[in-house]
DNA sequence: CTGTTAGCGCTTTCAG
DNA sequence: CTGAAAGCGCTAACAG
């Protein structure tokens, strides 16, 4: 790799003039610098990172925490509307997995710092708020998404997944269903999981409808635990007509099991996922559920850390989001 | 931040000796260990990686390139394996999207180069031959995963498209099928599509069936797409009794508009998709489909670019891949 | 407008 | 075993 001294050499000049043609951080003659564009194209050089970052303190990178950049396309998602702003911004993007687990959120987190990232964005399912907090009070600004860190509400961009599961449950009831089941997360730590099951209870008590325990199934929370959920619940034998779910992927994977069994969707039961997965719309029969604008936040969230850095203003920056209704198929 | 002198002064030593023992690079006097060790983690010390990297010429860091984050499960499968083994070596990983554009593509290549990444990861779908083969003769070690660059084979790590369709298109013959609709991506340029037509072709060659080009369906190579040429392959009125797909999502698309017309599957037609996708089993029927590892290729390609940075030697590594066939419900 | 110079934080000889 | 010193490549005063 050339550096800028070779750059210098070959264009006769300095390397601070190099430097000024580089950053165009001051006025240089014409014909040098057009000799150290040439230079610089001859030896094709690009300016080392390392050494621009260590003296000028500022590393172009936006660390990103995910859980698990498998998990479903909603990893995917979030990243692309973080990568978007961020590469408009001509920074880039570092990503480490905490794959919900502690110990490895801490690590990638300390990880991420330790790069001299400009700012980071986390998605912390697993470290307690406290621990979160104290993070957020040292001077690498830091953006929670999808989680409300008490203290640092100005930091956090967050779905109210109370009022969306209430939604969702909500248009089951305007349809005329009582007996609503509800498949859900077996992780009691989650809060998702908690907000979402609060949500459920409160439609169903704001309808008055008493919330019977034997409608509530648990497993984890993909495909694959949906349809373990809803077997379960099948076997116990109790009776519903609907079927709201934690989210999208759960709800395919019952759908996958109930229509194993013969049940008609939506004629016999109708179902409601959460999400708005990009293939919701095209498992059998389309799926209703709430939008969950996950590539939205991702883009806010790194909206507000690229603001943070810079020191701009913050406000009038929507941190709160809502889940919609999608209407499809799966409802009758 | 507390640097490294910070730390030499508070525990009274040499910066040269917390080097040491940070790095473990030498012998140093337990006492002093303990007190540059008490030092550090009093002032919560991180070594700057940015001067590590300077001096060391390592910024442990390895670039892969994408299509687009977001590009279904995908490349979520994919950097999963590649996250999972560049961790493993306790380096990170640094990604950016091409977004499937040959100046994007360049742009962040480049821009990966300049961050003086050890290693790279190109999963490019737009750049021609030659800029790649001339990219790997670079000094950083390059590896391409998803595409055979000539000249470059033993850093590929690639799949075998052609004899994937073919084992997908032989299924659906040696069930009794002889009218096999093909529904492909409509981007002519696309290596992996003309792989897969050529598998098509081969396979209904091979069972001595002339192929017929009112059977093929190109859109783009999504849901949607799958849908669009779905509906249009019906309109033309051609008689078919098979589906193959370019991919699980194009066939999705294409299942949900055949059971919006009130199709039976498999009963009157039977469907095979490529890929299995996460949510494959989770579409109504189940589909049939051939696996494409691409979570063990990124963690191949992984390998291959961490051996190469350490001149470790990288024979014995399979680079080439095949599809197997998954039989589920939607073939009869 | 241009060159010289002093570091950024760290690793690594090279002498003690 | 330990410290002093020389950079890694670049930016940013500071003099001309």
């Amino acid at each position: 790799m050339a550096t800028i001294k070779d750059v210098s050499q070959l264009a006769n000049v300095s390397i601070s003039t190099v430097s000024r043609v580089i950053n165009n951080t001051a006025q240089v003659a014409p014909e040098k610098r057009e000799a150290v564009l040439a230079a610089m194209k001859e030896l094709s050089f690009r300016p080392n990172s390392f050494a621009q970052a260590l003296v000028s303190k500022r590393s172009n990178c936006i660390g990103v925490l995910v859980g698990d950049l498998c998990g479903g396309p909603f990893f995917a998602q979030m990243m692309r509307g973080i990568e978007s702003m961020v590469d408009k911004a001509n920074k880039f993007t570092i990503v480490v997995s905490g794959n919900h687990d502690a110990a490895r959120e801490r690590h990638a987190i300390q990880a991420l710092l330790q790069r001299q990232c400009d700012a980071l964005i986390l998605h912390s399912k697993a470290l307690p708020d406290e621990e979160l907090s104290e993070l957020a009070s040292g001077s690498t600004p830091i953006v929670f998404i999808n989680r409300q860190v008490p203290g640092c509400e100005e930091r956090c961009v967050w779905l109210d997944n109370q009022a969306g599961i209430t939604t969702a449950c909500q248009h089951l009831l305007d349809a005329g269903h009582s007996r609503i089941a509800f498949i859900t997360s077996d992780d009691e730590e989650f809060v998702d999981g908690q907000q979402r099951m609060a949500g459920y209870r409160f439609a169903l008590q704001r309808a008055g409808i008493e919330l019977d325990p034997a409608l509530i199934g648990r497993a984890f929370a993909d495909e694959k635990g949906g349809y373990v959920a809803m077997s379960e619940l099948l076997e116990r034998g109790v009776p519903f007509t609907a079927v709201l779910g934690f989210n999208d992927a759960m709800v395919a994977g019952a759908i996958s099991c109930l229509l194993e069994r013969g049940y008609k969707i939506p004629q016999q039961v109708s179902v409601v996922g959460f999400d708005d997965i990009p293939y919701a719309r095209y498992i059998y029969p389309k799926l209703t559920t709430v939008r969950y604008p996950i590539e939205e936040m991702g883009e806010r969230a790194a909206e507000l850390a690229l603001r943070l850095l810079d020191h701009k203003p913050v406000e009038g920056l929507a941190l709160k989001f809502e889940a919609e209704l999608v209407r499809r198929e799966s409802v009758a």
